[in-house]
DNA sequence: AGCACGCCGACT
DNA sequence: GTCGGCGTGCTC
């Protein structure tokens, strides 16, 4: 290590205005233990106040005078500091999508701090039974009796866990220090790795693959072993065996000493999958997630900085695991919405793990039925090498997909939510006591509360959205909680028609009461799920038929196969076709066709009702005829007509401010200062979508640039203008590339 | 972010 | 006269 005087410490603050390093002096006390990555405490501001701090480089000189430097206090988490791959990745993601520099290392670093081992006691008998038999007798006469149920024990059992001792047997410390004193037993510790499973029976034999599967799996391998390390997209359709390839991939880099990432999204660890994996690799498989005790991750952190763990397995985060050599990065359903961050630093997952793998000279597989135009423009473009595996393995036909036009039915005189063609298949499908599941697009949905007189909509007092009405007759805010009672006039014109107006799942739910007194329904939103497991719960019941019907929305056609539905309805197809987003139609299409297969996944035949008051719209008709290419051409052209990513690139920005001017004059300025450089393509300022949440009013305005290095630099530029303020009352965010439009 | 400094109102 | 309200400016 070199002997440098001086370390620049990013402050463990995540503010704009200390987003810079500082300098401290290394004093001699802690000479050749601070080094670049290193974690420190440093005395910070007026009060001296100590605050964390990350060394990112060792200096001879200082620009300050160096009275005006403070020496570093200490040390600290000596057993988590950071590389210089992982300094580089943070200060990328910083550069790339826009973060403090605090808030980058934040994510990049998956543990906060060490966590002292557990140890699992176990008290060992070292004195022969003959010395036991005598203790005991001695016990008697002493009528010893806590120290008597130990010896009793310790002659039937060599060794006892000492949680055993302390629960089962209630022996007190004392007894137990007296007979290790005697050299009667000792207490043996080891180590317990929380968060591992012990895998006995790992399954050898390996199925055979099918001439696609096979084609990808030699592709890559022969890539490898000629050190080449590129982006392959596996485009395959449900049930086309994509699981298997990866697993075949992953042994082959196991084979050659390295490790392997396996991102899913965020609730789709299916326990199969997880089974699936530790039959094959064993205990060399560790799952990385948010639900993970402090404990679990550190200790996770520590296998695998060893080279310990062979494949982690987890969502977004699980990509900063740090491994030593990483020989691949999987991600399964890499079109899904949750491998982007939604806080800042808003990083992509997919484009970060080509990132870090570029940096470990590492291979990416990204495997989807229906991958992200994105992905798939850039195959087509040769940026990434495609593969395609077309047939099912099980030999399920597809479900039969028909698009009802709602405009029909509403003029042939039905008024319900149900196509009279959806509720025909229902009744079909519960007499025969097969399953149902009915998809709404999205909460949003849920039933606001209007007057049919004035139209007047109750809205939230702290954000610009209309409150949603509740089964227990109160009105919630989605989005700050905010509740109040239904009123029984309107506050407006005092008409006593006010009521709900759209169905929510629970209006779907009433719904199917009504009309089918008899059926068991299963209701599955953001608000049954609120307690944890619950979504498990909800799936499990469902699986065991413990109902006829499934209601919910986004999160039941992820994933899950549940084999007695032969029928799933979508009962509002383009609701997500309205929103002003440029990815509305490719999450339309997406959504519509998961939701398709989650039909027929048995040995019945699936059928899928799609009601759509765009029956014409691209999106809903490819999606009916399972046509990805032909929904790929058609939104590919409209994304390059309108330099829409991924034909071009797009910085949008937004900004909050407690105080509505203010916010709305920076907003100005910053668009002025964008304008300089784009001119036509910035576009804004506006309102946000939703103009203010908690009482923080918020501004937009967005920027296209085929150049994403041309908004990195005028995000680097609106950086610099916010870092000169005196003021913070506002606050900027960046996204790059967006998935949903502020 | 967090804290000290500082300049105006109602109190022992 | 003082105690303390929170606006403003700085942090190696």
């Amino acid at each position: 290590m070199d002997n440098k005087p001086f370390a620049k410490i990013i402050i463990d603050i995540s503010h704009e205005a200390v987003d810079r390093p500082f300098t401290y002096i290394i004093p001699d006390a802690l000479k050749g233990l601070v080094d670049v990555g290193t974690r420190v405490e440093v005395p910070f501001g007026r009060g001296n106040n100590l605050k964390k701090g990350v060394v990112v480089e060792l200096s001879d000189r200082s620009e300050l005078p160096v009275d005006r430097l403070k020496e570093i206090s200490s040390v600290s988490d000596k057993d988590i500091s950071f590389t210089d791959s992982r300094l580089k990745l943070a200060a990328w993601i910083k550069r790339n999508y826009g973060s403090t520099m605090s808030a980058a290392l934040k994510t990049v670093l998956p543990v906060k701090r060490k966590i002292e081992p557990s140890l699992k006691k176990t008290i060992v008998r070292l004195a022969d039974i003959e010395v036991i038999d005598r203790l005991i007798d001695e016990s008697i006469r002493k009528k010893s009796v806590a120290r008597l149920r130990l010896l009793y024990a310790l002659k039937e059992e060599p060794e006892i866990p000492k949680s055993l001792v302390d629960s089962k047997l209630h022996v007190s410390a004392a007894t137990i220090n007296k007979l290790i004193e005697g050299r009667i037993i000792e207490i043996k510790e080891e180590r317990l790795l929380r968060n591992r499973v012990h895998t006995r029976n790992i399954d050898s034999t390996r199925p055979v693959l099918s001439d696609e599967q096979a084609r990808i799996a030699d592709c890559v391998r022969k890539d490898m072993d000629e050190g080449i390390h590129e982006t392959y997209l596996i485009h395959g359709i449900t049930g086309s065996g994509k699981t298997e390839v990866y697993m075949r991939i992953i042994e082959d880099v196991l084979s050659r000493g390295k490790q392997a990432i396996m991102l899913i999204p965020e609730i789709a660890l299916t326990y199969q999958t997880l089974m699936r994996f530790y039959r094959r690799f064993g205990d060399g498989v560790s799952v990385m997630n948010s639900t993970l005790s402090q404990g679990e991750k550190y200790d996770l952190y520590e296998q695998a900085s060893k080279g310990l763990v062979d494949v982690v397995i987890g969502p977004r985060s699980a990509l900063f695991t740090p491994m030593p050599d990483i020989g691949v990065i999987i991600i399964d359903e890499e079109h899904e919405s949750s491998y982007k961050s939604e806080t800042m630093p808003r990083f992509h997952a997919r484009e970060t793990a080509i990132e870090i793998a570029r940096e470990h000279g590492a291979s990416v597989v990204l495997g989807s039925a229906t991958p992200s135009i994105d992905s798939y423009y850039k195959a087509m473009n040769g940026e990434y090498k495609l593969f395609t595996l077309s047939k099912r393995l099980t030999g399920n036909t597809l479900p039969q997909v028909t698009a009802v036009d709602l405009r029909e039915e509403l003029k042939s005189g039905n008024r319900s939510i149900f196509s009279r063609k959806l509720q025909e298949l229902m009744a079909d499908r519960l007499d025969n006591n097969q399953q149902i599941m009915l998809f709404l697009n999205r909460r949003g949905l849920a039933g606001f509360v209007s007057c049919r007189e004035c139209g007047f909509v109750v809205k939230c007092p702290h954000c610009d959205v209309s409150l949603s009405l509740h089964m227990n007759g109160k009105m919630v805010c989605h989005y700050c909680g905010y509740t109040e009672d239904k009123p029984a006039r309107c506050p407006s014109c005092n008409s006593k028609y006010i009521a709900q107006f759209k169905a929510g799942t629970e209006g779907v739910e009433q719904e199917v009461h009504k009309i089918f007194p008899k059926a068991r329904t299963l209701r599955m939103d953001a608000d049954t799920t609120t307690e944890k497991d619950s979504y498990e719960k909800i799936l499990g019941k469902f699986l065991d038929h413990e109902a006829d019907v499934l209601i919910g929305t986004q999160m039941i056609v992820k994933g899950h196969d549940f084999k007695d539905v032969t029928l799933v309805g979508v009962l509002a197809a383009d609701m997500s076709l309205f929103q002003s987003d440029y990815r509305a139609a490719e999450k339309t299409f997406q959504l519509l066709t998961q939701a398709a297969g989650r039909a027929g996944r048995g040995d019945i035949p699936g059928e899928v009702i799609i009601q759509t008051y765009k029956p014409d719209h691209y999106a809903v008709v490819h999606a009916a005829n399972q046509d990805y290419e032909g929904f790929y051409n058609e939104e590919s052209s409209y994304r390059e007509l309108m330099d829409y990513p991924p034909a071009a690139h797009m910085l949008s920005v937004l900004v909050t401010s407690p105080d509505e001017e203010g916010g709305q004059r920076l907003t100005e300025h910053l668009v002025s200062l964008a304008k300089e450089n784009f001119e036509s393509s910035v576009f804004g300022p506006a309102k946000a979508a939703i103009g203010k949440i908690k009482d923080i009013y918020r501004f937009t305005f967005y920027i296209k640039d085929p150049d994403y290095g041309k908004l990195v630099e005028i995000k680097d530029r609106i950086e610099g203008v916010l870092s000169e303020r005196t003021s913070f009352t506002e606050t900027v965010f960046f996204d790059f590339d967006p998935m949903n439009v502020f």
